[in-house]
DNA sequence: CTGAAAGCGCTTACAG
DNA sequence: CTGAAAGCGCTTACAG
């Protein structure tokens, strides 16, 4: 299977120039005739010759490759972010190359994209820390950080981070809610101190207290981010005494769980309860009915990140190291007005 | 932030040996003194050394690391092999690196991963052909093709494949439906010519038709592996003079959608209805009811690559070119027996 | 407009 | 048990 590989000498010596030309045609370096550029073309097209990237890399220092360093690849949260990451990274002609951090890996779990492979590194991190620090500070190359997850993102103060506007995401959430004559509104958080998540809860909380409605501890129920968690959460919410008109859920898949709850229970989305959740996975608009959220623009954070570290490499110094995305609100189906008539028959309209 | 790199030359300079010694501490060699191994091992750790990956590629052709060149990163099914993948290279010391085949990109669109950076790639195609025969005709390197979906596996006689079987997972699926008392069943297909989705077409059919049930055209509607069109399949099922009483949808995504579409009716899954999917996604076991389905072994396929790509690099002879890797049948809740009345009221019982 | 030389950081035979 | 030399395939100054 291996044909064996050619190299910039075979081109050089096949078109009778110096290994240097064929150098200067491959990265088209101004300077040369352009008869002898046609002509090492042809002898790389007809030999099918690819540079060495190892060697490039080692000569030259550019490797014209980005390196995207994610926990893993299971989530379309972080496949999303990836893609934004990719279209930056082709216009600006550079390949990708992505790796896990993984935890029983080689010394300082960066896989090989911290040796010399790429010209620079995206980190999405949407786990408190998955790495540790003194692993991130002896990272010899320039690096961003994406959606850097954690309360203590000044712990970070040597790369310039970017991340969504969660907070602001779920006062947009509320502010929907109640602008439809919701007043009693459930929540489905997530358990745990993770920083998106805390965020969207202070939203939530604000948004009510600002709208002049007390809180209201039961009608906040914690889920875990899956599906299960947030069917489970729904139905404690619908038990209530007072079930509430409209639930907030702090993620999409939460938000899938409440409304197969909600179904189960023999109500109807949005007609009897409202849902609203946050992320605009993509599954968001597929599911039935389709899912009002809040739109994490992951793929603009990608994309974002992309600029910024393209910027470093480049010497530029950056514009911001603290880059918050603004998120924005998706109406579709799972919301709508306050029903007239009371849920539960007998319970007194509100 | 960029600290500077330390090379071997530094830790032997420090260490005071020469840099083969180093070389032979880092890279597990026989043949030294532990006392020296030891020292050189201090400094390794004291200067924070890194071997250059590129470096090492060019030099002695080893890079420890497998490529894995995927279409996109933007399925689960794709991260679940990804996963196997990663899991037996862990194993055997292995590094991974990612890429994704860019419509746009540059030479041989396999990004840098045949370019002298990995000891061997795995190549994962669910679309016909995605990379042009040419492309992978001249890849330099020990090759292995997981889920070739195309009918012309055999126009890849160069690469040893691995696929699963997804004609004794219809099968399997029918039977299931079969032993349950159900006769009419409706199935919800992909359009296309995608290999994977026919042969589970086939595992339909032949079911019904070894049970002696004569095949009905109006009980296969066409979907395309979405929820949404798996929501409009089923609607059209259900909307039958006689629906079925069971459906078998070729992926867990459609089947999804057709659960949604069965209680929209009105009906439940499964006291009404019986729904069987195919992949046997994380999702499944998430969902309510929990999805029956037949399980794609898609780690075990990554794992199976691997090895297979770990053979041939270590010049070992492939035991099998085509590797075929069973199904498996996954009850959960979304399935049970035929109701013994009529769904339609009016309806006479079949 | 083109080329000969040096060197990137490592490993592989080969000596001692 | 340890080391000096050559070379992997490229690019970067520097000449001409």
């Amino acid at each position: 299977m291996a044909s064996e590989s050619v190299t910039l000498a075979d081109v050089a010596a096949q078109a009778g120039v110096s290994k240097m030309t064929v150098s200067k045609v491959i990265n088209r370096k101004p300077g040369l005739k352009d008869s002898t550029r046609e002509r090492v073309m042809e002898v790389v097209e007809q030999l099918g010759y690819t540079v060495h990237a190892s060697a490039r890399a080692l000569a030259g220092g550019r490797t014209e490759t980005l390196g995207v360093l994610v926990p893993s690849l299971y989530s379309q949260y972080l496949s999303e972010i990836i893609r934004g990451v990719d279209r930056t990274a082709l216009k600006a002609g550079m390949e990708l190359l992505i790796s896990t951090t993984r935890r029983s890996s080689g010394p300082r779990n960066t896989g090989r994209l911290a040796q010399g492979l790429v010209d620079g590194l995206l980190i999405v991190l949407p786990d408190p820390l998955a790495l540790d620090e003194s692993t991130l500070r002896s990272l010899p190359l320039p690096v961003v950080i994406i959606a850097p997850n954690t309360e203590e993102a000044d712990d970070l103060p040597m790369f310039p981070t970017v991340d969504a506007d969660h907070y602001t995401g779920a006062r947009l959430a509320m502010d929907h809610l109640l602008s439809l004559g919701h007043r009693r509104i459930g929540l489905i958080s997530r358990s745990g101190r993770m920083s998106h998540s805390l965020k969207r809860v202070s939203g939530y909380r604000e948004g009510l207290l600002t709208a002049g409605i007390p809180l209201d501890p039961e009608l906040e129920v914690e889920g875990d981010f899956t599906q299960k968690a947030g069917f489970d959460a729904a139905r404690t919410l619908l038990n209530l005494r007072v079930p509430p008109t409209a639930i907030f859920a702090v993620n999409d898949v939460s938000a899938f769980g409440a409304i197969e709850a909600i179904k189960d229970h023999g109500l109807r989305v949005p007609e009897d309860i409202s849902v609203i959740g946050f992320d605009d996975i993509p599954q968001a608009s597929q599911v039935y009915p389709p899912l009002t959220t809040i739109r994490q623009p992951l793929l603009e954070m990608g994309a974002a990140g992309t600029r910024l570290l393209l910027a470093l490499i480049q010497g530029v110094e950056a514009v911001t190291d603290r880059l918050i995305v603004p998120t924005e609100l998706i109406v579709r189906s799972s919301t709508g007005p306050l029903a007239a008539r009371p849920i539960n028959p007998g319970t007194p309209p509100m």
